[in-house]
DNA sequence: ACAAATTTTGCAACCGGTTGCAAATATGGA
DNA sequence: TCCATATTTGCAACCGGTTGCAAAATTTGT
């Protein structure tokens, strides 16, 4: 159907190696060659078959980009800066959702299939089983928005979420809260544990204890779901802090439907700065994980991977910073 | 690398057709035959490469998805529905972001390379040179959230968007509204203009006249800025009637900072119907399109014009209702 | 103008599969 | 049991490119 390097060639008059090397950059052509070629080309409207070219070359510019998240408007910024990213480097995303799939393995097996030349997880809840299967498969994965295991033995990008958890903490003392809760996200979630592993040292080391209950999912509705529960068992807490933006504003919803005053019943903290947390009818204190430094910074990672293949596996965490709104009480000065 | 047939035929002792025959359904293998090539593949970790086979079946199952709006939130819904369609049939999305693209025809070209056996466009500012690159480069290609011509020339799924326009102004009418606007997002994009057309048919119908203005970008800091500008020019009308959700709410923002009071002082009317709209801290009154409606029929209609090639362009079209929340001013019973 | 060095070109094999066709094997009927 | 028929298998060519190698053409030096 479509024309081939054959009919290239025929109408140029030379050899299919000749129209090949006019298309492959870094090739030996002289220039009368390459313009008879072009010109044959362009008459006929050819373009070169990207995936019979990987066949020998081994490479397919293919880049496999598995999430698991299209409920957390967090993902459509990581999906903007990913895909343009990727294409501004003459790589391109295949994209896999893992929800919809049965078993998440099927899609490390299908990402084999299409010969990915690498793979971007972008997920918090990522099967552990994911980085020792792309290893065995041999193909270069980086870990967006997930766990930092200390000693580096796989590619994460993202924030260090004990610290996250730990500076949450922190911020909430200093504000003078003592009757703190943390409301989590799914409990399958990396990013939740850890942030409750860090949230929960740092009110130990200060002899606080607190309470702490899971949403289902990373969305507004789990977050307020989960929120109307704990309104309706009564004693609340003094303050909490949601494990995402997108749990917090789901949470201030369930407060503000049932009369609740924020900050002056209760505080909420949440965790992203999801550009949403800035509107002015929403106006969420957080910890802002710079999510496009991360989206962008795992390309680079993968970009790396695919130029220098034994590479040792490494760590780029990105540092959060509180973003003061109008969700909890204010620093007393001098305090 | 990776294993090829060759090396499972060569343990199992047999051609390597009957390799490729055990993988490929409908074809003739003996039982004894394909448990000896199972057997040979499980312990080689075997698995068919989709590129190599795609060479000679013509078929890639590969999907372009191309888009030009990530920051829509609307979109994120529309990526989870259209991904998990396409796994579900067998189909692999491949993800083209048009935002950063110098030309757009380099995505046409693009996907051709990669020989996708279809195109979803989900974009409502697509360069109209697509259809026709599309069809000359005879890859089949769903328009989704775009323009019904009326005369279908090409698969469109979506809404009527001349219809919305027309049923928004009816609603506002209705309300007893007459002072009304119309707030529209980028001028390019054929869902605002004509939603506009239509809008502004019906107000002409009714014999009222109202003003127009356009956000740059569909998005809530487009809407803002929209809304500010004219706040501060002074003048508000009674009414506005955004042509998107997001565009709605930088609006409400917009009002809410301003001190207005929406519905008392300004009415809003949004649509689409975004999870966000929803939201009691929102609360915005819309016109629904059933998004995950659209994004699953794009698929369907992408499937059949895979199985029978020479079919007709056909247009999809969803209808809209009205979801009433708190943006508007109630209708007066018996009015 | 000629030989040596350099560049350009084409041949042919290969990448990892599929498939039409004919040979080989299995099945059924008498 | 033997032959006709149906099923399974392997051969070899092909899909649309790439690439090592040697032959052909060009450039360089003298």
């Amino acid at each position: 159907m479509a024309v081939t390097l054959k009919e290239v060639a025929e109408r140029a008059g030379v050899s299919r190696s000749a129209v090949s090397r006019t298309f492959t950059d870094g090739a030996s052509v002289s220039d009368k060659m390459r313009r008879k070629v072009e010109k044959a080309a362009r008459e006929l409207g050819y373009s070169p078959n990207a995936l019979a070219s990987s066949l020998t070359t081994g490479r397919t510019k293919l880049i496999g980009l598995i999430s698991d998240n299209f409920h957390n408007p967090f993902f459509l910024k990581a999906f903007d800066v990913f895909t343009s990213g990727l294409q501004a480097r003459d790589l391109r995303p295949l994209l896999v959702n893992l929800t919809s799939m049965p078993d998440p393995d099927d899609a490390v097996q299908m990402l084999r299939q299409y010969s990915v030349d690498g793979v971007i997880v972008a997920s918090s809840t990522v099967p552990p089983s994911f980085a020792t299967l792309f290893e065995k498969a041999n193909i270069p994965a980086v870990f967006a928005f997930a766990r930092y295991r200390g000693s580096a033995n796989s590619n994460v990008v993202g924030i260090d979420n004990e610290f996250a958890g730990a500076f949450a903490a922190r911020t909430l003392i200093e504000r003078g809260y003592r009757n703190i809760a943390y409301l989590g996200g799914p409990q399958a979630a990396v990013s939740t544990t850890d942030r409750l592993k860090g949230f929960s040292a740092e009110m130990a080391s200060h002899g606080l204890g607190f309470t702490h209950t899971f949403s289902g999912k990373y969305s507004f509705q789990a977050g307020r779901t989960e929120m109307l529960r704990l309104i309706d068992q009564g004693d609340l807490a003094e303050v909490y802090f949601g494990a995402d933006d997108i749990i917090s504003i789901g949470a201030l919803s369930a407060l503000e439907s049932r009369g609740i005053r924020v900050p002056e019943d209760v505080g909420i903290l949440g965790l992203n700065d999801l550009e949403m947390a800035g509107w002015e009818n929403i106006n969420l204190t957080t910890i802002r994980q710079p999510i496009g430094q991360i989206a962008s910074a795992s390309v680079d990672l993968m970009v790396s991977l695919l130029d220098e293949p034994g590479r040792h596996p490494e760590a780029r965490l990105f540092p959060c910073t509180l973003i003061e709104r109008g969700t909890l009480k204010p620093l007393k000065i001098g305090a």
